[in-house]
RNA sequence: UGUCCGAUGGUGUAAUGGUAACACAGCUGGUUUUGGUCCAGCCGUUCAAGGUUCGAAUCCUUGUCGGACAACCA
């Protein structure tokens, strides 16, 4: 693997997860000699969060045990799947910084997969059941009783063959019958009551085309995908470990090399949702604007947020890995994005939300070239020139009529820097008729050039600005969480998680920017001094540009105040 | 109800029979041309009861609580 995700995977962590406790026990057993993992997603839907953490897991393990990682698509139910989710899902692979080894589909396999059940039915262990889809269920019972066999179990192998053919052939209706392992109805085991193995189903394949009448159950598919693939070990999430008996059986009864399955539970985050159903709800019924809209937990949602790749696996990282249910907190999330564009993203000034400020002390007319440092935790990154003049825009909230305590911005009588630039004592100020504060009146000190004074005086504050001759307009949108409580999964009777979706998710501004913010391109990430990080969108137009806010600035100021 | 799985600070994850630790969150303070970053410190943890052992978060038993499964989905 090429891989810049490999070089996180081996600095960090001296201490190991299980499942690499489990890795190394087989390594010096000898069960296996090599570690051959695999991401195995459904293509029918797009990738979110979680997958990354199946990604970086599968992926991370193949780098340190210098073994490989197979990218396979499970494709075996036609009617969900597609190839654009296909595209979206190696797109989002390859964008978190990962390369597979081989690129397979379930699919692929399907002739071996027919000819293996035809094995099956041979030695007697599958046979063609013509039950509806109720009596199959009726007749399985439950975990507490036994089972009831059907009429068609005790069918000759001969029958079973000539049937199962013409299932494939076609002479019957779709959902007319199954192919059935024959294994054993009064397990406690549900999934080992004699579970489907094809289904008759005329649909058309995002690959196969028109080729298969009868496609194979997951179940029946996964096992011997691993199988065929020659993977070490099937790592799955949690829900999957009461079939692993099942998996386990048909390679055995097929007699093929049996990967070890080991489970581990799912990622969850709070005041989201996780599950691929309710996502693609949220997009049919244009909750949001799609698959990518930034409030999405998806990994294309992510990246238009603003996420990098690197932080989203070091998250993945950080969540570890075990098999109790966990629901980790946004904010850490928000943590590793925060930490690391912290050490890249340029710093740029905006004005969010903009007052005017008319310095009375300077020239009309004059436009002074100001030098601003890129990014003070990266030496590499140069500086650039900044326009100021007499009128310039500040945050509305850097000034207050009256100050509470401990407030160090503008107030009548009080010096503050502005940034890169001068100080400027802060004069007075302009309401309109209806006491609105519409202008903001100070002097700068031309001694103070650059941000410092030369007689060794301090100010407490440091406020950003943009000069309104040269300000650049154009739109931020401010993205908050989807949800307004942590678990919308957890519904109240008659509601649904849609019934807790946050109104406040998006908020969508007019903003002023310093003018180098002018000529970046969609895709360009830095952070707006003072309130966070922000991305030029790809709804940027050339009279206007889109900033998505990734996240904001850790604020103790705001927490401070609310005390 | 039956089988399987799990239980360590507020949230996650380590400790592999030998001093319960790390990250995030929270709280103090320091530095700072971002009330950011950085630095220092504080806070607080083994589900319960028995047993094995010189010694148990770890092994055994029982219980309690939580989760998964009972699709011609994956």
């Amino acid at each position: 693997m090429t891989n810049e995700a490999n070089s996180d995977a081996i600095k960090e962590k001296e201490s190991k997860n299980f499942i690499e406790l489990i890795i190394d026990e087989h390594l010096k057993n000898g069960r296996f000699n090599k570690v051959h993992t695999r991401f195995p997603p459904e293509p029918n839907g797009y990738l979110h969060i979680g997958h990354a953490k199946s990604i970086c897991l599968n992926f991370g393990l193949a780098a340190k045990y210098n073994g490989k990682c197979n990218l396979r698509f499970d494709d075996t139910n036609p009617s969900k799947e597609e190839t654009e989710y296909v595209e979206s899902i190696k797109e989002d692979v390859k964008w978190l910084g990962f390369q597979w080894d081989g690129e397979y589909y379930a699919s692929d396999y399907f002739q071996q997969l027919y000819d293996w059940a035809l094995q099956l039915i041979k030695d007697g262990k599958a046979y063609v059941c013509e039950c509806s889809q109720e009596t199959i269920s009726q007749n399985r019972t439950t975990p507490t009783r036994n089972g009831v066999a059907c009429e068609h179990r005790a069918r000759s192998s001969e029958e079973n063959l000539d049937l199962f053919i013409k299932m494939k052939e076609g002479e019957f209706a779709d959902g007319s019958m199954v192919l059935r392992a024959k294994i054993d109805l009064n397990s406690p085991n549900m999934h080992m009551r004699d579970p489907i193995m094809y289904r008759i189903m005329r649909a058309h394949h995002h690959r196969t085309g028109d080729d298969w009448l009868i496609y194979p159950m997951y179940d029946y598919a996964h096992g011997e995908s691993d199988s065929i693939e020659g993977i070490t070990h099937s790592i799955c999430t949690l829900e999957f470990e009461v079939h692993r008996p099942l998996y386990d059986w048909f390679v055995e009864n097929i007699k093929i090399h049996a990967p070890q399955q080991i489970e581990f539970a799912r990622l969850n985050i709070n005041y989201t949702v996780m599950s691929k159903r309710k996502l693609l709800q949220l997009v049919t019924e244009k909750h949001v604007s799609g698959w990518d809209d930034p409030r999405m937990p998806t990994i294309s949602g992510l990246r238009r947020r603003g996420y990098t790749p690197e932080s989203i696996r070091v998250f993945a990282d950080r969540v570890g890995v075990a098999k109790r249910e966990n629901v980790i907190d946004m904010g850490l999330l928000e943590f590793c994005v925060r930490e690391d564009l912290n050490k890249k993203a340029d710093r740029r000034m905006a004005v969010l939300d903009p007052i005017k400020l008319i310095i009375t002390n300077y020239p009309e007319g004059q436009v002074e070239m100001i030098e601003a440092i890129n990014n003070p935790e990266d030496d590499t990154a140069g500086t650039r020139m900044i326009p100021f003049s007499r009128e310039l825009y500040i945050e509305r909230s850097d000034f207050m009529e009256e100050p509470f305590r401990k407030y160090h911005r503008m107030y009548v009588g009080n010096e503050v820097r502005f940034r890169w630039a001068y100080f400027v004592k802060c004069t007075g100020f302009k309401k309109d008729d209806n006491g609105e504060i519409i202008e903001i009146y100070g002097e700068y000190d031309p001694e103070t050039k650059g941000g410092d004074s030369p007689d060794g005086r301090k100010v407490k504050g440091t406020i950003h600005w943009v000069s309104v001759e040269h300000a650049h307009e154009f739109e931020v949108r401010l993205y908050d969480r989807l949800f307004s409580v942590e678990n919308p999964d957890d519904a109240e009777e008659g509601k649904t998680f849609l019934d807790y979706m946050n109104p406040e998710s998006l908020k969508a501004i007019t903003a002023f920017g310093e003018p180098s913010l002018e000529e970046t391109e969609n895709g360009y990430s830095c952070q707006f001094e003072r309130i966070g990080y922000f991305i030029k969108d790809k709804d940027s137009t050339k009279e206007k540009a889109v900033f998505n806010r990734t996240v904001g600035l850790k604020d103790s100021w705001a927490k401070q105040q609310k005390q």
